[in-house]
DNA sequence: TATGAATGAGCTTTCATTCAT
DNA sequence: TATGAATGAAAGCTCATTCAT
């Protein structure tokens, strides 16, 4: 059996047992078992349990990417704005509910172990931002010329905008009967309107 | 020195340590010497690791709770709903800046370690989206006596706007010289239009 | 409370649990509170885990023996042998039933944890060995004025008898139904026929 | 080496180290050192203290039922039931005398520390007393085709036989100079005659 | 390429014992 | 006389990692 094909099933395996044990709970045992390999081998290809899970983060994050730009890619340019944020959002909760074990890498147990961890899955989260971030932002200078936002404004609420989508994924998993399409549903109906009036110049403020 | 006094102790060592490290991470040979006291004086006033590590969660949800319920309280009954929602955000993401190992024990690490933990943290967090829920279903209500939006409507939104709420604690708490109502102010702005419209009946839908 | 009594209510607690658990699985915690008294006035009293168990060990190998010498004072001089044995048998059964937990302490837990304790109930065992020897030596040398066995078959003798009595113990205290009595006959009619045989100079051999 | 062996060696050690200082007081660590491998290996291979004492208890106890069965294996058939019982007794006093710690094992340490322990050396100890039951079963019926006492008589002077037996093997262990054989003609000269008398129907009795 | 055999280090937990009052 | 507060030491067990083959 091919190398190639061979680590793919140990990082399976791993996505799997750190997903649902945590970093610290997953054993290289359970893992090494798990994808039917023993462990030496497991060592000879993935070198240690730090760099197995740093290997985990880094293709689930690849693929919640790659789904989140290929849904956005097939209705670009000739949409606008919004259908793009509401095709992303579609693929996002779609590639998480298909992809339990990886999201909750991602989104529960890299986050929960500090360094180096902690910064590969900050730099999903970044890219997955800062695209957002582009989407808005985009949308809103061809929208006002001359906006009254800057970018940290964008970059706050893209940051809130994907802190809700990522809510959102764990309430959609656990609770049964909410599709992918729901969710990314409920979340449009809660932020279009805002950014809608933010990128037209009108905020809330506390100020009666 | 008084059990109590040394008890306290032990659980600010301990929110500390589980905080930085997470569950599995953190040993109770650290928390007891963070603690100033033995290993042995810790298992007789909290019994196990477990047990001391719920007693954080619970103490620390407990809190967040209180702090966010005293802050609208402040301003109840006299004010609108928004000015109700902008009070307790302000609250939340003050008590979470102030706090943040204590939300790290929260948001991140009591999430990932299964029950009885995950639960544990669960009835805190719904205490929140509850509370939540009653206003953002009482502003609406008040607006609109027919509501064209169910239950699950408000629990999505809700949901949407608690997990806005977390993820830009941890972008607040991270990124240097944002502030509490900066935090505050960038999720009212994106979330505040939204639900006002679907408070009026008009929803974003994919059909053009 | 006076001293005397305060000091039986510890060993009372004490006994029963080396009896029950065996003196490494014993705590000290666990006697003290059984004894409603606190761990360090158990130290003050007692002043270590082995004193206190070779106080228990004494005291109930003691009274055990008085048991057993005062069962047969009763009969003692106007009865002939067997009728003493019998009685020593009666008292020593009914003695072990009565106070299991003591028994256990003497038979199971004392003699498992080596010195000192090995050598304490030696001492007890060896009185009551002593005893059935004497008894049995007497009975033989009046009857036989030149016996052909000599001391070590007498003592051989006694520690069968004394074992088989041991054993005999945990059989009727295990076995619902069976009375000091019974055993005590069960006894009698394995021994007292080979001992009579053999105080009669009647020997089995292998030799055919 | 190969996992077989270790483990014998492993066990060995095991059933020296509970032999002498009983199953609390023996250290995994201890153990271990003893079989000159490490401790994860012991856990690697017996899983637990608790299974690696009681895999000490069953072998330790088919070793003796084995020597039992074996010594009366030689003479069965065509030698009468006194040769046989001898025969027992004396490959019991054999084994016991070579074996002294596994003796301790099943004799002492066994049966102190409660379930899963006791009953487990319970069915050894029932093994040997069905096996003289047998044998004195077959020749009371033999001898006295209507005999006046039933199984609970057999039963019990089985145990009064069996503990003698377990009672002797200590003692001549301890004297220095008594022999197998010695003290299986100890306890034939103190059994035999009774044995007889009772198939005979002649019992003793307290009533004068 | 692949594995059976093996371990150093560290973890949670318990317990006999003491001190200050 | 009596105890609440406190700990040094050690035990059972697990795990990431390596080596000889």
């Amino acid at each position: 059996m091919p190398r190639a094909v061979r680590e793919q099933q140990m990082m399976d395996a791993a996505v799997q047992t750190f997903g649902r044990l945590g970093y610290r709970a997953a054993s290289m045992d359970e893992i090494a078992e798990l994808a039917g390999v023993s462990k030496p081998l497991v060592y000879l290809y993935l070198n240690s349990k730090e760099e197995l899970f740093t290997a985990c983060i880094r293709r689930e994050g690849a693929a919640l990417v790659a789904a989140v730009r290929d849904g956005v890619e097939d209705v670009r340019a000739e949409e606008p704005a919004d259908r793009q944020l509401w095709a992303g959002l579609t693929a996002f909760f779609a590639h998480t509910a298909e992809h339990p074990d990886g999201w909750s890498v991602l989104h529960h147990q890299a986050r929960t172990h500090g360094e180096p961890f902690a910064g590969e899955v900050a730099r999903t989260r970044a890219e997955l931002t800062a695209f957002v971030t582009d989407l808005i932002g985009a949308a809103g200078r061809e929208a006002h010329p001359t906006p009254e936002f800057g970018d940290r404004d964008v970059t706050g609420l893209a940051q809130a905008l994907v802190g809700a989508a990522e809510s959102l994924a764990g309430w959609a998993n656990e609770t049964p009967g909410v599709s992918a399409k729901e969710a990314a549903a409920t979340l449009m109906n809660f932020a279009w309107a805002g950014l809608g009036n933010l990128m037209a110049g009108k905020r809330w403020s506390p100020a009666r």
